[in-house]
RNA sequence: GUGGCUGUAGCUCAAUUGGCAGAGCACUGGACUGUGGAUCCAGUCGUUGCGGGUUCAAGCCCCGUCAGCCACCCCA
């Protein structure tokens, strides 16, 4: 066997379905982001290091970034999130641009990790921000934009759903625990862990932690009371604007949920699928101040990522992975004869010219092998043009999937064509 | 970075205690010389991921290495 370069670790190749799969996704994201009036932008996928260190975790950097010196000596990152970038640029316009922003963003990342399921190390992430409001209700929004994608692209709240919580309200809970806040961060990631171990490990997890018992036996308490966000006022506004956006089935309080990042500040949410077989579909949370670190004044913001490699396997669970037509064209103009070449290419011109897809057999091949192609490469319609037909100065077109066969005049060709690969039940 | 499982034809997988590397699908050709998805027939396809070791003999056992998958960590 030949040894072929392997492609390099965590990447995936986009084989035309898989690329139709991945534009159709794009075309979803699209859609749900410009009905809540949101704008398409992109930051590029080189950055400085320092960009990162100024706004990320110490692990993301650390860790998890793919960086490398340039020519010139600078250190260089592929970016590992877009939040950063999007920091900077707004810093970089801060006073031009009109308030609030709302920007999406469909692009590659990369983050140096060890793939496995639901994570590669470079992926793809649908970005949604809003800056420069600061309520409960623009919140909301962006639970609203995340819950009708779920909706849209087929997904039932039975199946997956947001879950929502507010740092300030866990916080404050926290400290009437008499948790000090320098603990705080310690105690996000203990509560992110409540469900990956069994309670009697956990509480041990704590102790170890420094927490006395009745902390722990208070976050424990916490963590199971589903009742608790009526002690925020924040969070009924949130569920009540959820309510008016119409997406109250896929929003629940959760107060599990925390986010890892230390830049959240209020309220944060994540989507799982309700079995808890994968890791989360999309993830994000309310920042105090996006461009602060980078050199702008104060502004607040709510962002929310989904990768797409999760929803895709949600997807698929579900039976909601489309399978787009992956068709390489409408018509494929047959080639009968060596001499013929150039008789196959003025057909398939003429029918570029109305606008037709046109694939173009590349050489006289036995007609039955011809047709066998078009139909795996999933084209309709076949042009044929032999010496019977030629003797009249006509072509053949045969609709393969009717097996109907009608002879025409080669002036003809283009518009009868157009006729049928415009007609909808053709389609 | 830590641990587990798996690498055999283009793909999916067989191969008994170590004993001649096989099948289905796909592909190519033919039956059928200008009409496709069916059927039948025939054919091509391998340094068993790579390197070393044990053995008369290794796809199988041992060591190393690479790759993939899964879990931990973290996160989309």
């Amino acid at each position: 066997m030949k040894t072929i370069i392997s492609p390099v670790k965590g990447t995936r190749d986009f084989y035309p379905e898989a690329m139709a799969l991945r534009q159709w996704l794009y075309g979803e994201l699209a859609r749900v982001s410009r009905s809540f009036g949101y704008q398409e932008y992109e930051g590029p996928c080189l950055e400085s290091l320092a960009l990162y260190e100024a706004k990320s975790g110490e692990e993301l950097v650390k860790e998890q970034a793919f960086c490398f010196a340039d020519r010139g000596g600078d250190q260089i990152a592929l970016r590992p999130e877009l939040t950063p970038s999007l920091a900077r640029m707004v810093a970089a316009r801060q006073g031009q641009l009109p308030l609030p922003i709302r920007w999406w963003s469909f692009g590659p990342f990369w983050r140096y990790e060890r793939p496995q399921k639901g994570r590669t190390r470079e992926f793809f992430q649908w970005n949604v921000d809003l800056v420069g409001v600061e309520s409960p209700e623009a919140d909301a929004e962006l639970a609203a934009v995340a819950a009708t994608f779920l909706r849209n692209v087929g997904l039932m709240p039975s199946q997956v759903y947001l879950q929502v919580n507010n740092r300030r309200l866990v916080e404050t809970e926290l400290a009437r625990l008499g948790v000090a806040s320098e603990q705080r961060g310690m105690v996000f990631r203990l509560i992110d862990r409540r469900d990956k171990m069994r309670a009697s490990e956990w509480d041990a997890y704590a102790a170890e932690q420094g927490l006395s018992a009745s902390s722990i036996r208070g976050i424990a308490l916490l963590l199971e009371d589903k009742e608790l966000w009526k002690k925020s006022e924040e969070l009924q506004s949130f569920f009540g604007a959820v309510k008016a956006l119409g997406v109250e089935e896929y929003v629940e309080y959760d107060p599990t949920i925390v986010r890892g990042l230390d830049y959240y500040t209020g309220t944060v949410f994540e989507a799982r699928d309700r079995d808890g077989e994968f890791r989360a579909v999309l993830g994000g949370g309310r920042y105090d101040n996006l461009v602060g670190d980078v050199g702008g004044d104060r502004l607040p913001g709510f962002g929310f990522a989904m990768g797409d490699v999760v929803i895709q396997l949600v997807l698929a669970k579900f039976g909601r992975l489309p399978t787009p037509r992956t068709a390489s064209a409408q018509v494929l103009v047959t080639t009968f004869a060596a001499s013929e070449l150039n008789t196959s290419l003025d057909l398939a011109r003429r029918l570029r010219e109305v606008g037709i897809l046109v694939e173009w057999y590349p050489k006289p091949d036995r007609l039955p092998k011809q047709l066998k192609y078009a139909d795996q490469a999933g084209i309709r319609f076949a042009v044929i043009c032999g010496p019977d037909e030629m003797a009249r100065s006509s072509v053949s077109l045969k609709d393969l999937a009717t097996r109907e066969q009608i002879e025409m005049k080669v002036e003809d060709l283009a518009v009868e064509v157009r006729r049928r690969v415009l007609d909808p039940l053709m389609a």
